[in-house]
DNA sequence: TATTGTTATACTCTATAACTATA
DNA sequence: TATAGTTATAGAGTATAACAATA
C-alpha cells in the first residue's frame, strides 16, 4: 500500500473514530439534560457505587482531586448525595441519596437503551468492535 | 439480553471508544512534538491544502472564525504561511510556505505510520473497524 | 444588507500549589 | 512524614458579540 494512501486511511479511522466518541458524548449530554443534571454529575452519578471517597471518585473521573470538591459540593446542594466520614477520619465517603439512586437508574437506563453502539449494531457486530478497539491498547 | 448486561456492554463501549480516541490524540501530540509544532498547529497543517480561507479552516476544524485568527498569526510568526489576499478581497487566504509544507509532509509521513489503529491492526481488521465505525453516525 | 476577518471578553473544564486535619 | 480533602488561582481551548472593511 502507497503512504499516500496509508495516510488517507489513517486519517479516515481516526475521524471516524472522533466522531464515534463525539457522538456517544452528545447522547450521553442528551440523557442527563432529560435527567435534569449537568454532564459531569451525570458521569459521577454512573461511577459512584456504593460509598466512594474523594480520591476514589478522582482515580474513576481520571482528574485531579481538586475537582471532585466543586462537584461534590453541587451534588450535595442538588440532594443527590451526603458526605460521610469514613472510619479513616481523613476521608469523606460520597453516598448517594434516594434522589441520587433514582437518577442513576433513569441515566443507566438510557444509556442501555440509547447508547449508539447499542442503537446501531447487532450483538455481533459490537462484539467484534469491542474485540478490534481493545486491540488497539 | 437483561437490561442490566445490556448497561455494562454499553459502557465498556463507550470506554473503549474513549480510550481509542485519546491514544490517538495523545500519538499525534507526541508526533507534533516531535516536528516541533503546538497541536492545533499540527492540526491546521493537515487541514490546509492549497489557498485556504479562514472561514474555510475554521469550518474543517468545526471552530469558530474567531478562534482562527490567533493561530494563523502564530503560524505566520512561526513562518509556516502567510495569508495572500483573494479575489474577494474580504478574504485572506492562508498558504502554506516551503517551511510550512516540509513541517505538513512530515506529519503527514509520521501519522501514516504511526496511528495506532496503522500500528495495532491488520488492513482486513482495518477494514472492518471502518464499516463498524461507519454504520454508528 | 450580508459576509470576512479581527478584537475584546468570557466561559468551561481541569490542573497546580499551598493549606488543614487527620494518620 | 504522608494522605484526604479544600481553597485559591491559573491555564488551555473555545465561544460570543461588537466591529471594520468589503461585497
Amino acid at each position: 500500500m502507497s503512504a499516500q494512501s496509508q495516510l488517507l486511511e489513517a486519517r479516515r479511522l481516526a475521524q471516524l473514530l472522533l466522531s464515534a466518541t463525539e457522538l456517544s458524548k452528545e447522547i450521553f449530554a442528551e440523557i442527563a439534560r432529560e435527567v435534569g443534571v449537568p454532564v459531569q454529575v451525570a458521569r459521577a452519578l454512573c461511577l459512584i457505587e456504593g460509598p466512594t471517597s474523594m480520591s476514589e471518585l478522582a482515580s474513576k473521573f481520571t482528574c485531579d482531586k481538586s475537582y471532585i470538591t466543586p462537584l461534590a459540593d453541587q451534588m450535595e446542594e442538588m440532594g443527590l448525595l451526603e458526605r460521610v466520614p469514613g472510619v479513616d477520619r481523613r476521608k469523606k465517603l460520597l453516598e448517594l441519596t434516594p434522589l441520587g439512586l433514582t437518577a442513576q437508574t433513569q441515566l443507566e437506563a438510557q444509556i442501555a437503551l440509547r447508547s449508539p453502539v447499542m442503537v446501531s449494531l447487532t450483538p455481533t457486530e459490537r462484539e467484534t468492535l469491542e474485540q478490534l478497539l481493545a486491540k488497539l491498547s
